[in-house]
RNA sequence: GGGGUCGUAGUUAAGCCUGGUUAUAACGCCGGCCUGUCACGCCGGAGGCCGCGAGUUCAAUUCUCGUCGACCCCGCCA
């Protein structure tokens, strides 16, 4: 049907006679005369329907329009002088029609693929024409590129590629499971797989020693900017490994893909930080490093304090915790505002102190001893127009809320240095954390995460265990996480015991485990990499919803089928399923 | 479950704060002209449930409330 794509004609085709076939991007009537730039997967090349060549084509040429699909047969020539286009990549040459067919007409468009980017519900609506944009083509190029060296990387360390059901059991911990009824077990119900944890790790202690699988995760969560309900991992595990291990093998598969999709190496070796050190330092288990801004534990300042906020909150056990804005103006409308912003962030109350004329000035400096303001000012290195904004509460809260206030000065201020990019280990997690909601501690990770000392050792103090847990960080997002697994029964009964789930609970759940466990399990672990997030932030995307070919709108649903939908009695009959909508 | 932003020709936006005119522009669409354009150009034309429903008012695209949808955030996401 075709000699040549479109985006390739080059002026070594000059001369040649050849049949091309496309869609009309564009076209310009000039009355005696034709253009339009006919678009593949490749890109356009100008076509010309000249009646000097084929009156019978350039006649026919008037009825074409936007988004035909065609079928030219022409002589690619050299455009004449002045008149090639350096902007395009075939703009030297064109191609002279002497005959063409009309594969399928086009209806006018509900928007146009060359202009300004109508509203997302729209494009979604019409996926196939938003499709259909080179910028939009590009993506899912570049994600196909992605796919390739994910499995040229894998496979070269020695990794073999598996799947594992998407018909699954619904497992207790973790996120909200999306259930599928089935007909011949009426009332019982699969899960869809939050991620293939338990498969995988069967695959290890199958012997396979390195499996990965590039795989559809369901989480039946609320949506977000960077969240969807059916999403991709590359999920990595392996047999007789240890945390560097997993670190190292993850890096290079970071590395491959930053290099292709980015064109570029940069902030390598990654660099690492402890859990708790993230928060202490930046108030997150996932800090952005593309600016520093680190908080600082300014509780010792003020044990004298006669301050009644700092006194109550030290004498109830918390802590006082301050940043430093440096190099900026702040009018009293801008501390207001960030005062307000970090009330909404889950702050009691913030405390700004700005240093003006050599002075502090704050609503609150008369409470202040003389020593605490030098001490203060030492301790920030305070200048005149530097403005300490302080939190005092519990630790993790007070943490929390100043990680988030940072992030929001970070933005407000403009600190972040976007043109680069910041990768951060995470390592060293909590084993568990309590669950206020369940009254129980729950698995930070997940409940097959090894500690790094056996729980034996522990007694009573069951949040101060550290998991051989780690996550990969970007910029202040999670692009990857696992741990090494517990891969003896008896470690991992223990487990189950903190977590207060009953032996025959576990065994209902995860009998299978648990008995493979007992037959000679080896020692692995892995990891998994959220592919969508990895390459909408490799590309410098806003919302994943732009690297998923059909993604799903924040409620859930598919514009473009019109999922999720009612389905009939028939159906419901046949899995003996009553349906009733509060 | 909660907080916020948005919704006006096919599309993208303006108008709304401060209620009253024929609801404006660009692109697209339709008709005409044009042999070197490439976001072609020029002339003319059609196209509107101002998301939907209440309320306030002499009068609502404009103000208020509700609702639907899209988006952002909190909760949630081992």
């Amino acid at each position: 049907m075709r000699d040549k794509y479109c985006g390739l004609v080059s002026r070594d085709d000059i001369g040649k006679v050849i049949e091309l076939a496309g869609w009309v991007f564009r076209r310009r009537d000039h009355g005696g005369l034709i253009f339009a730039d006919l678009r593949d997967i490749t890109g356009i090349v100008q076509v010309v329907f000249s009646p000097e060549l084929s009156r019978e084509a350039h006649e026919q040429a008037g009825e074409i329009k936007q988004e035909y699909v065609l079928k030219v047969t022409g002589r690619v020539e050299k455009r004449p002088p002045e008149t090639e286009n350096p902007n395009m990549p075939t703009g030297d040459v064109e191609v002279l029609v002497s005959s063409f067919e009309v594969l399928n007409a086009s209806k006018p468009l509900p928007f146009q693929l060359d202009e300004e980017e109508p509203n997302e519900s729209l494009r979604l609506k019409y996926r196939y024409l938003d499709l259909r944009r080179p910028e939009i083509q590009k993506i899912f190029i570049a994600r196909h590129k992605a796919y390739k060296i994910t499995r040229d990387y894998l496979t070269e360390n020695g990794f073999f590629e598996f799947e594992t059901p998407f018909l699954t059991k619904s497992t207790p911990e973790g996120a909200r499971d999306f259930i599928v009824p089935s007909r011949l077990n009426a009332g019982m119900f699969y899960a869809l797989p939050q991620s293939p944890q338990l498969f995988k790790q069967i695959l290890m202690i199958g012997g396979f020693d390195r499996y990965f699988q590039i795989v559809r995760c369901f989480r039946d969560e609320d949506l977000r900017a960077d969240r969807q309900p059916e999403f991709t991992q590359i999920d990595i595990e392996m047999s007789f490994v240890g945390v560097e291990d997993v670190l190292a093998l993850g890096e290079g598969l970071v590395i491959a893909l930053y290099r292709e999709l980015k064109g570029m190496s940069a902030g390598f070796p990654i660099p690492r930080m402890t859990y708790a050190d993230a928060m202490e330092r930046y108030g997150t288990d996932k800090p952005d490093l593309r600016f520093d801004l680190p908080l600082a534990d300014i509780t010792n300042i003020f044990q004298e304090t006669g301050f009644g906020v700092f006194k109550k909150t030290i004498e109830g056990g918390g802590i006082i915790k301050g940043l430093v804005l440096k190099g900026k103006t702040l009018s009293r409308k801008d501390l207001d505002t960030a005062v307000d912003a970090a009330k909404d962030m889950g702050a009691g109350g913030l405390i700004w102190i700005r240093k003006e004329n050599d002075a502090l000035q704050s609503p609150v400096v008369k409470f202040l001893k003389d020593e605490e303001k030098a001490s203060l000012t030492g301790a920030f290195d305070l200048a005149n127009g530097d403005v300490v904004f302080i939190v005092a509460d519990k630790r993790n809260k007070a943490n929390e809320v100043m990680g988030r206030f940072r992030q929001y000065i970070g933005e407000t201020f403009g600190l972040i240095d976007k043109g680069t990019d910041r990768f951060l280990w995470v390592t060293d997690f909590p084993l568990l954390e309590y669950s206020e909601v369940e009254k129980r501690y729950i698995a930070r990770h997940h409940p097959f995460t090894s500690p790094k000392e056996s729980i034996r050792n522990f007694n009573g103090d069951y949040e101060s265990i550290i998991a051989k847990a780690y996550d990969l960080v970007l910029n202040g997002v999670e692009i990857g996480g696992g741990s090494i697994r517990n891969y003896r029964m008896d470690e991992q009964l223990e487990m189950f015991r903190l977590l207060n789930i009953k032996e025959e609970e576990a065994v209902e759940k995860f009998g299978f485990l648990l008995e493979a466990l007992e037959m000679g399990a080896p020692p692995h672990g892995g990891i998994a990499f959220g592919f969508d997030r990895i390459l909408m932030m490799f590309l410098g995307l806003e919302s994943i919803r732009d690297v998923i070919p059909f993604p799903k709108t924040q409620k859930g649903a598919c514009l473009m089928t019109g999922a999720p939908s009612k389905i009939g009695q028939k159906q419901l009959n046949e899995l003996k399923i009553n349906t009733i909508v509060r």
